[in-house]
DNA sequence: ACCTACGGGACATCCCGTTCCT
DNA sequence: AGGAACGGGATGTCCCGTAGGT
């Protein structure tokens, strides 16, 4: 502690322009896809001009990544971390398909760290995918998480399993795999528009994995 | 009909232009991505200029569609078409998970059409998702498939069940949603590059659906 | 004749954007010299955009360079050519001094082809000479330009001599290199801002040059 | 006074860093015009960085004028100012034509303070003129000078009538204006370029000044 | 006094869509 | 049908002036 605080000026104020590029970004991809909006209208709103923009960011990819990281970031910070713990796996399918219902009715999911989610439609997958395309970085960042979300799930059908309440004929991590899969697939599903009811799949599987 | 027989040789130059298009279009695509390629390479690499390229597209876009069909048909000619008759439900499981299995080696579907897939780290799914972003009329189309793949493996269910090999404590219909968002999560999934082992997979969905 | 007139359109167009573009340039550049007028400042003022621009200059030196041969063109045409028959050497000097009057009281010489000459402060020698030392092409026209002066004060001179109006005891052709320097030289002064009446240097210089 | 005596050694590092930002854009200027050079690349040049630069002066027209100034007083220093006793008018007018002539030659005004003008082309003309357009101060200044020359060659010229060598008939102050513009005026001619010889032209305005 | 880096603004290139022309 | 090029708009680089920081 002691005099910590006095002068955070300059760092500060570089990260306040980043974050506000960064939420210019967000609401007008989210508005009006990855592609369409200009450098100068994203730096516009973030009252800004591209001048700013080059000094923290190296091209327009860059910045899309760093959006999409950001998002991804809420999203997760939101969705899963928020119940890690109860991670019994008919609760953990069951919070995911909720929130699968609740962007099915394009409702959108509640992304903390966001003003307002303006149109934004979700976390819409298929843009994550594409920046992952972009920046080999990005996508190995969401590959560790996808793993670490079948591990999760691995170690919640073991537990099931353990405990009687999820039947025993099946390798846990399998499971966990083409849980996770089915969760990337049922978001994609829903993207095409297809008739896709994620409560009522949720509940198939489960009853698919339920012990007898 | 009518008068049928006067040389076709106008409309069949224009077919051909607008092939020759397409096919470069899916050349620079599979080795660029879906937004480096400028219209100038690919026309110059179909020999022609933009002036041809505006008598059979609209725009960008729906020229990007138009190839995406394309690549879409022929993936559906080579991967689902091939052997539609024998529809019984491991067959069409274990035909989908080979497929996948080529793809996660690198070695890309073969498409029939291509002169040769230089690149292409086969169909790409998330550019397909991003085209039908951009156009509802592609976006209608996948999902018009997707849902006749949906019924299909539903119908092959049903015929497991009936047949005793399918546990049947189940909706058919159900099923053939939960497997064909299985299988659009697994292309996710390899994209994504995580570890997956499309067949591995494969074989845990068949436990769990087996009889008994 | 015939149909030479019926389809100018393409031409006609195209040298219409540039003449736009030229005015414009004469007018931000009379008002706020060659360097501070931004291209999308000109471009706007003559109802186009920089896109606009490129396709008829190669780069903003070329775009000056181009309006200064417009502005060196309107100020002969407007000045040298109008009595170019009564070459008597008292007419033409008178001429050029009275021109120099006006500038140094700001009226501006009036220049054909302007709209309305908003502050240029006439000719402003030094910025056709920065033009030149950037174009060797413009550099070149004004030397070409400043010897046909030259010669035809050279043979207004003779003239003189062979009348008995102007000393016999020199070389018609230096006087003409002299007058013209001298020439050159008033235009500097006067934008120097050094006390310089033209006129009284003018007649000093008549008479030096008188015959007794 | 005072304490004048303490260590002039701040002052003194100050002066030498402005020198030599100063010399570092003579030299910039002389090789590349006023406009092309950065000030990254001018500091560079000294050995500094543009936080240097800006100690010293308030932009970068401040600068030009500051270098200007320097070239200028060192072009009187060297050319003007040697023999400045000798005043007769046959004199001043020779030393100036010959010292055009070694411009002409491309030889260059030999410079005092400049390591080696390495493709200067001397005093430049136009550039004084350029940065006497952007600083009013500089303009005075160079007016003043001007002014001052007039006033010299009047004197010598009315010293010259006194003496019988140069003829009556003639205001002497007009004549000192006549002259200096003539001055001006052949700078201007060397730079565009056209064929034009100091020393004759010299000698044909001597003669029409020669008394009978 | 001097350096580092933030942010504003200009310029040149590239690409797309349209229009005239063949 | 296809080519050529005009004109609009976006991107990335460069440069200047300023404000923290040493």
């Amino acid at each position: 502690m002691g005099r910590a605080s006095v002068p955070p000026s300059r760092e500060a104020a570089k990260q306040e322009t980043r974050d506000a590029l960064v939420l210019a970004g967000m609401a007008e991809f989210a508005e009006h896809g990855l592609d369409a909006p200009s450098l100068d209208r994203i730096c516009a709103r973030a009252g800004y001009t591209r001048g700013a923009f080059y000094v923290h960011f190296r091209d327009r990819d860059d910045f899309v990544v760093a959006v999409m990281e950001h998002v991804l970031r809420a999203f997760l910070d939101g969705i899963i971390a928020t119940g890690d713990e109860a991670s019994d796996l008919e609760q953990t399918v069951r919070r995911f398909t909720s929130a699968l219902d609740l962007q099915a009715r394009g409702e959108t999911i509640a992304l903390p760290g966001l003003p307002a989610p303006p149109a934004s439609g979700g976390l819409q997958l298929h843009r994550l995918l594409e920046a992952g395309a972009r920046s080999p970085d990005l996508r190995e960042r969401f590959a560790r998480l996808l793993e670490e979300a079948i591990a999760r799930v691995g170690r919640a059908t073991a537990e099931g399993q353990a405990a009687g309440s999820v039947r025993a004929d099946a390798d846990s991590e399998q499971i966990g795999t083409v849980l996770v899969a089915l969760a990337l697939g049922a978001l994609t599903a829903l993207e095409t528009g297809i008739r896709f009811d994620p409560k009522r799949a949720g509940e198939s599987v489960l009853a698919l994995l339920r012990a007898r």
